[in-house]
DNA sequence: CTGCCATTTTACCGGC
DNA sequence: GCCGGTAAAATGGCAG
């Protein structure tokens, strides 16, 4: 550990496999629980756009509008500045 | 919307703004609300990492193994198939 | 064959490890090959955006219009048409 | 562009649409024309898979294969990875 | 025309 | 704080 490389065995209180591997198996199966919330989450906003979609709206264009929400004003109005510039520069 | 370019005023009931600008609206906040359930959680995965740090594990160990904790089923699978293949192969 | 899962022993001529065998390892070797090639270029295109950015230039607005110079007049005009009636709605 | 919001006219050469924008288009000339050169190579790819269809392969356990052989590579150095990680976790 | 697979884009994380 | 690489998501293309 003083050389920086070292994972297990924490603070040296305990080897790979005693109390400390219970110890990372607990954060690692944490990680896992929270990780399955997230990718049901994931799968509830598909959800959402697929019934967008069979009301009409297009999910490809909702996601862009998600995305414009989500800048700031600012930053919003900067990019849309600079893709113009741009797009007059090679006249698009 | 038979000429296919519309995708507002759903079923003709309103123009954008009305009635199916509300209905849009709804959908994107539903979508932003889990969004935002969603990057929480990716914040509780990250503080659970850090706590794992702050106790001498490193994250990026740590991810290496839920990788290849996740990857196992997979793998598996994927074995499967190659195994199906090897056995059409010799015709078993 | 006749029951849609086999893959090997085509026509039934040889079997894997003979005649097949060697016909289908030629095919991949052409397409690992081909796709040596292919990876290759896409080096070179991340090596253009790299220079083009070590002029002053923003990969990210360059791709943009990259995008925007791949569509048709008549598809780009239609999306950026339809963003707008769902910004409109929203109200971005 | 000392203000950090600019792209165009690097080094203050040039204004959009004047020299700054003709070398824009040089670059997202040399872009589209190595995206094109990696189009083709998909499009061959893919006639080899039709081909070999032709003969009784089944491009999708063709390309199975072409993955599994990718990946041996990278999971060698996952698995040395792993190693590492092992070793490390009993200090030899 | 629906679902799958590949590619592309986006977000994230550790290093400098 | 930026930047590069790495993993997830989304878009597009193709077969069935």
């Amino acid at each position: 550990m003083a050389d920086g490389t070292g994972a297990i065995e924490p603070s040296k209180k305990a080897k790979a496999g005693g109390i400390a591997g219970d110890t990372l198996k607990r954060y690692l199966e944490r990680i896992e629980r929270l990780e399955e919330e997230k990718k049901a989450l994931a799968g509830d906003i598909r959800e959402v756009y697929a019934e967008a979609k069979g009301n009409g709206f297009e999910p490809r264009i909702m996601r862009k509008v998600v995305s414009l929400r989500r800048m700031t004003a600012a930053d919003r109005e900067e990019e849309e500045a600079l893709l113009d510039v741009y797009r007059q520069a090679v006249g698009v």
